[in-house]
RNA sequence: GGCCCUGUCGUCUAGAGGCCUAGGACACGGCCCUUUCAAGGCCGCGACACGGGUUCGAAUCCCGUCAGGGUCACCA
């Protein structure tokens, strides 16, 4: 009987889990389901300046959300293993299979400054100090790095997805680092040591690791442990830039809008700055370069000035995606897609169906473009066919990560009855626009101009009369259903010898501000008889 | 730039030498439906990067060119 599959996610914690270390997690997790294996989590928190608290805490809830739960009852975090690592690399310096190097990191750059200027590539070979060095060193107060002496020769591996014997050449090979000078290990080693410890039989990890890998078998060569399968899998690509999917993709999109709407409005950036209360500095100095970015705290603020939504911004952490309101199991099947494909012509399909499906040989090494339109259209399907319960489930907790909307306030029935009234909508944000306003007090409509003008003003007011003659014919409706006012207003229209659009779209505008609403009978229904009228007096009153 | 990986419609892909006049999905275009926005129905447009081989036969195998991506950290 072959050994069981284990597999493994070993994020760095940095904040919510980002789409392509989720595609990394799904693949695992697959793969651990297909098989009857077990899938680990484990936290790579060894960059001390980077890794807190919050961040694991982002990272996890990101994670059950998406349902990608990890078989170990303990979550390994490497920061509570450094007795485990530091005994393993004082035995490797014991053994002459690694030591201290002393350079400086502007020592070493100035060393790839000089290798790259004569276009020779740098390579970290061990170095001689002489007593002077060293004491000179210490004097200065260096902290060295140990490095592991990599020997000298050529090594081979087989990566499953590419089928292919991966090579490097003795001419290649450096000596890097396992200890940094804060004394915590690096990724190289701190992967080695526990995916061995914790009996990581395949390592399902992302494209920019392929060449690492040499590393890595090097050093389970010297400590004596076995070699897993590796698999590495594409990079998933910014469909506008064709580069690696990043957060700055989010800063991208509102700086290009901010200069859109400084041009088109003649603003300034001071006024931009006095506008959001954002810095002049601040923004200058962002909007001079592709890469700065904005804090969380200031991106709303901007883009409100420039009038951008969370939902127009691309989504990058699945945190984004939950923003938005999609469903996990919407994301996990277009997630498995991306680098993975059943065969054939089935693409929609349900958690179980991937698990059952799951293979490692369908894995392809393509980068894939990051097709959001597709996405959204799996979204569309996926809710079309989805129970009641299920969207109902899937809008509460949209509104647990949107506590500003409105619709928080709404009852489960009232829920139910405006998923059902939405029907045809792609995410629960849509859902969201588009029917705040039947939970909004009366009051608080706000209309907007270009709908105002029209809808009421054009054509010399008709809009608004046909408003004001069918107020009356509203208020002669005794039971307020959606039939009965249906047929109410076509009566009206008839006698008026008005076509349905030349009342309905008033209406609309009337209730809810704007020119776009669930149909209109059942928001009236839903809105009732008493908030119907008043909003549609306040609205004559008001234009 | 060195090294590595990858090239099928605009995008994601199916395709394991003859089932290929290259299939599906998204996007796009047209028509229909319609009280708005959607959703839906029908029809359509659209690809084997290029050049050499191998073979009776190549999208599929080999070589080269070109293009895209990754990587060259005391980050993971």
């Amino acid at each position: 009987m072959p050994s069981p599959i284990v597999t493994r996610f070993a994020p760095s914690p940095t904040g919510y889990l980002h789409v392509g270390g989720a595609r990394t997690a799904l693949f695992n997790w697959l793969l651990a389901r297909h098989t009857g294996g077990t899938f680990l989590l484990r936290i790579e928190d060894t960059d001390l300046a980077r890794s807190t608290e919050d961040a694991v805490t982002q990272l996890l809830e990101d994670l059950k959300w998406l349902g990608l739960q990890w078989d170990n009852p303990e979550l390994v975090y490497q920061s509570k293993r450094l007795d485990i690592y530091n005994k393993l690399i004082d035995s490797l310096v014991a053994d002459g299979k690694a030591y201290e190097a002393w350079e400086s990191g502007e020592e070493l750059d100035a060393l790839r400054a000089a290798a790259a200027k004569s276009k020779r590539p740098f390579l970290y070979r061990r170095r001689n100090y002489s007593e002077d060095d060293l004491k000179r060193f210490k004097d200065e107060g260096r902290r060295p790095v140990v490095r592991f002496a990599m020997p000298v020769k050529e090594y081979r591996f087989h990566d499953l997805t590419l089928d292919k014997e991966i090579v490097q050449t003795p001419y290649e090979v450096q000596d890097f680092v396992i200890r940094k000078g804060d004394g915590m290990p690096t990724y190289h080693f701190g992967v080695v040591v526990d995916d061995a410890e914790m009996g990581v039989t395949h390592v399902l990890r992302g494209l920019e690791h392929l060449l690492n890998t040499v590393n890595h078998i090097a050093l389970q060569e010297a400590l004596g442990y076995p070699r897993p399968i590796y698999a590495h899998l594409s990079v998933m690509l910014n469909p506008e830039t064709g580069e690696k999917l990043s957060k700055r993709d989010r800063d991208r999109r509102i700086r290009k809008r901010c200069q859109d709407f400084m041009r088109s409005t003649k603003k300034t950036v001071a006024d931009l700055s006095a506008a959001s209360g954002v810095a002049e500095a601040r923004l200058t100095d962002w909007l001079a370069t592709d890469t700065k970015q904005l804090d969380l705290t200031e991106q709303p603020l901007v883009m409100k000035v420039v009038g951008l939504k969370e939902s127009d911004l691309p989504e990058i952490m699945i945190h984004d995606f939950r923003k938005n309101g999609y469903l996990p199991e919407v994301l996990n099947n277009f997630l498995a897609l991306q680098g993975w494909s059943a065969g054939g012509d089935l693409e929609q399909m349900s958690v179980e169906k991937m698990v059952e499906l799951f293979s490692l040989d369908r894995i392809n090494a393509n980068n894939p473009k990051f097709n959001r339109e597709k996405l959204k259209a799996f979204s569309t399907d996926a809710i079309a066919k989805a129970t009641p319960e299920r969207l109902l489930a899937g809008l509460r907790d949209y509104l647990s990560v949107n506590p500003q909307s409105s619709l928080v306030a709404a009852t489960d029935a009232q829920l139910l009855k405006i998923l059902a009234m939405n029907a045809g909508f792609h995410i629960f944000s849509d859902v969201d626009e588009k029917s705040a306003f039947l939970l909004k007090p009366d009051e608080s409509i706000a209309y907007e101009p270009d709908a105002v003008e029209k809808v009421l003003k054009k054509n010399d007011r008709q809009g608004f009369t046909a408003l004001k003659d069918v107020r009356d014919a509203l208020a002669a409706v005794t039971s307020w259903t959606h039939t009965e006012i249906e047929a109410a207003v076509k009566t009206f229209c008839d006698a008026k010898q008005l076509g349905l659009g030349k009342v309905a779209q008033p209406i609309r505008v009337a209730i809810s501000g704007t020119a776009v609403s669930p149909p209109i009978f059942e928001s009236l229904e839903f809105l009732g008889k008493d908030s119907t009228l008043a909003r549609i007096d306040r609205c004559l009153k008001s234009v």
